[in-house]
DNA sequence: AGCACGCCGACT
DNA sequence: GTCGGCGTGCTC
């Protein structure tokens, strides 16, 4: 037998499957996605089976065995083995990326290498090797070749050259990141009389381990070894000198590292559905039923009870014997949220996001595809959950950038749960109270062309409660009126008002555009990389200016570099400057401040939301982060300090992401019985992204920017194509860039296609570009870009590809390096 | 990506 | 005259 192998080797030279034979042995074991070791020029890398046949498509003398199986259960599943194909077609990436993408980092094997001596050489070993080491060898065996590189560094050629002579034996292995964790148990002794008999028995001067025993029998169960230690307040001696005697057992367990473990969710059951979300709740349902893939826009305000009909559609989906996933942004996968599933759905359910530890996320994985879970709820990556029949993908807050994954694969979570649940005959579920155009658009496509999405609106607020009131204030007008403080009078007077009634409130500031720079007053220095054409962060903690593309790092100056002015200003990140201007209008006021600062450290999100929640604060003032997802009974006040900072970016969705941020901080307010109200400050009140968003009128806003798109030429009306070159020389850059562009142009041309967005027929498909990149170097390569629009049927990842075909031969020192960006997200 | 094979400068 | 620099090319 044949297996068709992807060898986790990242380079496009490499990117096909290579035949291996399976050994007999391993015959029964091995499937489509299992994992291997093979061996592949000259070592043993990881890859993953795509296939297994009968003959092989080389000579059978090149033909080598699979070296290795790495798990008796394979990791992924023949399904996801040809949707990480796809993903390499459509995407531009190579396929072992994808499957990459696929597993949990703790599987991300590396080899390991291992040496000993070869028998009947020792006369050999005598003579190539140093007295020491050989004797360190024989008394070991077989050790790990890092470890003796370690031990003996002076000892490199002697070893090289005895590997060489065939004097030491090699041997390598994959070795998983990580192991399941093991601890070591105590089992008490399974015969009472005879262990009391024992216990008669130990001399008197053994009080630990009759302790230790007394403690044991009290157990009716096996107990882990340092949690019996830290009760007896004894030493491991103790309990191996009882284990010597034979009365009790001393095992290696493998132990489950459950983050959830020990909370108690307080189990919640269905709640009535009002007669709209019934209504969208029997679509879904059918949906399910049907056993084919059937998609829905589930547009529903905010607070119109969309989680309530996920939890029933997911109840549903389980009733049919099928498994659900449940995407949610990271940053919205808040302990809230997670409650809520966990207390419907119980030991059910395996939550994945990125504040797990590599342990953790792998354990709950393992979950899923042992097939002792049937709900995954997480991040992008919980599409990839290894689950054999899935009946219902959920993504909430579609419209989320986060979706996107921004490093290779370059994939959309959407595009990837759409294409899964066409594998599976699955239900997909895109819910937002502000729906991507993108999506939009598919939902109002006349039937036929392209997929067909369902629209389910849900314009109502469950309880019948209404949307806040938004009032938008105009900062220029302030400024006139001589108010020259980050607080317009209407948000000062709205806050106190809060802290005089013992109230909540959740300042949001938008950060994107606010930067932490440096820059000198006098004479206009601004600190940039030495490496990269951007500007040093300041981060405040370690008085350092850190570039956020490369790592590099210096110490902060104290006097200007240029100049020698000491008129250097730090602009600290945002929320610290508002944290400070609001300790100064409010004396005594409570304020949790929640950014990248104060949530680096495992928990702490957690701990500040609880904080805010059992109202030891008076005010939670955040970025992005305070505007997703919370739910606070208290909360009457949201303010957005700037709401226009987003908008004044160059990028053709700064519109959107601005309407979408507005809508759903204002949710945050008033969504008990205390009514709420939002201000929004802003220096472009007129702007129709921000007077939709004050009215809550999504309709108006969607028809504003779809004409705006259309007219620019920017998707729904068209797709797009990133594409960044990069190379350590600018001319030799501007030259191999502009060659590619015009490969492209000429591949288009030849399929008919190449012409503007505007170009009558069927498809247009036109190459922007090369220009320099926003950034125009990183890392000490020059950057160049093509933009590439099309329309229609046109295959344009395909053109791409053989374009990128014909680059990747030619001199490797002068090779340009590409990156290919399909829907990019961010183009900045 | 590694690792080996292959052609030109500073050493025993 | 050899050791080793890393430049190119292949890996079932």
């Amino acid at each position: 037998m044949i297996a068709k192998v992807i060898v986790d080797v990242p380079s496009r030279q490499t990117d096909r499957p290579f035949d291996y034979e399976v050994p007999e042995a391993m015959a029964g074991w091995i499937e489509v996605g299992s994992r291997v070791g093979v061996p592949f020029g000259g070592r043993v890398v990881q890859g993953f089976v795509t296939a297994l046949a009968d003959e092989a498509d080389v000579d059978l003398d090149r033909l080598k065995p699979v070296a290795e199986l790495l798990d008796p259960v394979p990791p992924l599943t023949a399904d996801l083995v040809a949707l990480a194909e796809w993903m390499s077609v459509k995407y531009c990436c190579t396929w072992t990326a994808a499957l990459q993408a696929m597993i949990p980092a703790a599987l991300k094997g590396r080899a390991e290498r291992y040496v000993s001596l070869a028998r009947e050489r020792g006369r050999e070993a005598e003579e190539l090797l140093p007295g020491e080491l050989l004797r360190w060898l024989q008394s070991r065996g077989e050790v790990k070749l890092d470890a003796l590189r370690q031990r003996f560094p002076e000892c490199a050629a002697e070893v090289k050259e005895a590997l060489r002579a065939g004097v030491l034996a090699e041997r390598s292995a994959i070795r998983d990141r990580l192991s399941i964790r093991k601890v070591l148990t105590v089992y008490p002794p399974e015969n009472r009389e005879a262990a009391r008999d024992a216990l008669e028995q130990l001399p008197a001067r053994a009080g630990k381990q009759r302790e230790l025993l007394r403690l044991l029998l009290e157990k009716d169960g096996p107990v882990p070894l340092q949690a019996l230690l830290a009760e007896a307040g004894a030493s491991a001696g103790s309990v191996r000198a009882l284990a010597d005697r034979g009365i009790v057992r001393i095992e290696e367990t493998e132990q489950e590292r459950d983050p959830y473990a020990g909370r108690e969710f307080a189990t919640t059951s269905p709640l009535p559905l009002t007669e709209g979300q019934q209504h969208v709740y029997e679509q879904i349902a059918k949906a399910i039923e049907s056993g084919e893939a059937g998609f829905f826009l589930l547009h529903g305000v905010t607070g119109s009870g969309k989680t309530e009909v996920y939890l029933q559609a997911i109840r549903h989906c389980l009733n049919q014997g099928r498994q659900a996933i449940v995407l949610v942004p990271e940053i919205s996968l808040t302990p809230q949220m997670v409650e809520r599933f966990k207390g419907r759905f119980g030991d059910a359910v395996a939550v994945l996001h990125s504040r797990l530890s590599n342990g953790e996320r792998y354990d709950e994985w393992r979950k899923i595809r042992e097939g002792r879970v049937r709900v995954a709820i997480g991040a992008r990556s919980a599409i990839f959950a290894p689950f054999p029949r899935i009946g219902l993908i959920i993504m909430d807050e579609e419209h989320e950038a986060s979706y996107k994954q921004e490093e290779s694969p370059k994939y959309h979570t959407r595009d990837v749960a759409i294409r899964r649940a066409r594998q599976h005959g699955a239900a997909v579920v895109l819910g937002s109270a502000t729906p991507s155009l993108e999506t939009y658009a598919a939902a109002h496509r006349p039937a036929g062309e392209g997929r067909s999405t369902a629209l389910l609106p849900m314009p109502d607020r469950v309880g019948g409660r209404p949307l806040p009131p938004v009032e938008v204030v105009d900062m220029r007008e302030e400024l006139r009126s001589g108010n020259r403080s980050m607080f317009s009078r209407r948000l000062h007077d709205a806050l106190a008002e809060r802290l005089e009634r013992g109230e909540q409130a959740v300042l949001l500031l938008n950060r994107r555009g606010y930067s932490t720079f440096v820059m000198c007053r006098t004479c206009g220095y601004t600190a940039v990389c030495p490496h990269c054409d951007i500007s040093l962060t300041y981060h405040q903690k370690t008085r350092a200016l850190r570039c956020h593309y490369c790592g590099h790092a210096e110490l902060a100056p104290n006097r200007c570099p240029s100049c020698d002015g000491e008129h250097i200003r730090f602009f600290g990140t945002g929320t610290q400057r508002v944290e400070e201007e609001l300790a100064k209008l409010f004396p005594g006021i409570r304020v949790i401040r929640m950014d990248v600062d104060t949530t680096t450290e495992k928990g702490s999100h957690e701990k500040w939301l609880k904080q805010f929640g059992n109202r030891q604060a008076d005010v939670l003032l955040g970025t992005q982060m305070v505007a997703k997802g919370l739910d606070f009974p208290y909360v009457t006040l949201v303010g957005v300090i700037a709401a226009d900072t987003s908008l004044n970016l160059p990028d053709f969705r700064a519109g959107e992401r601005t309407f979408q941020l507005l809508t759903q901080v204002a949710g945050r307010a008033g969504r008990h019985h205390l009514p709420g109200e939002v201000v929004v400050q802003t220096y472009a009140p007129e702007h129709y992204a921000i007077e939709a968003a004050a009215r809550h009128d999504y309709d108006s806003f969607v028809r504003h920017e779809l004409r705006h798109r259309r007219a620019m030429g920017y998707p729904p009306f068209c797709r797009l194509i990133l594409i960044t070159m990069s190379h350590e020389e600018l001319p030799l850059l501007a030259a191999e860039s502009e060659r590619f562009a015009e490969a492209l142009r000429r591949l288009a041309a030849g399929a008919g296609v190449l012409g503007p967005l505007d170009r009558p027929g069927p498809a247009a498909f036109d190459v922007l570009g090369p220009v320099a990149s926003p950034i125009a170097r990183m890392k000490d390569r020059y950057r160049f870009q093509c933009m590439i629009k099309y329309r229609g049927s046109v295959d344009a990842p395909a053109l791409v590809r053989q374009a990128l075909a014909s680059f990747a031969d030619g001199p490797a020192r002068s090779r340009v390096q590409f990156a290919v960006d399909v829907d990019p997200q961010v183009i900045l």
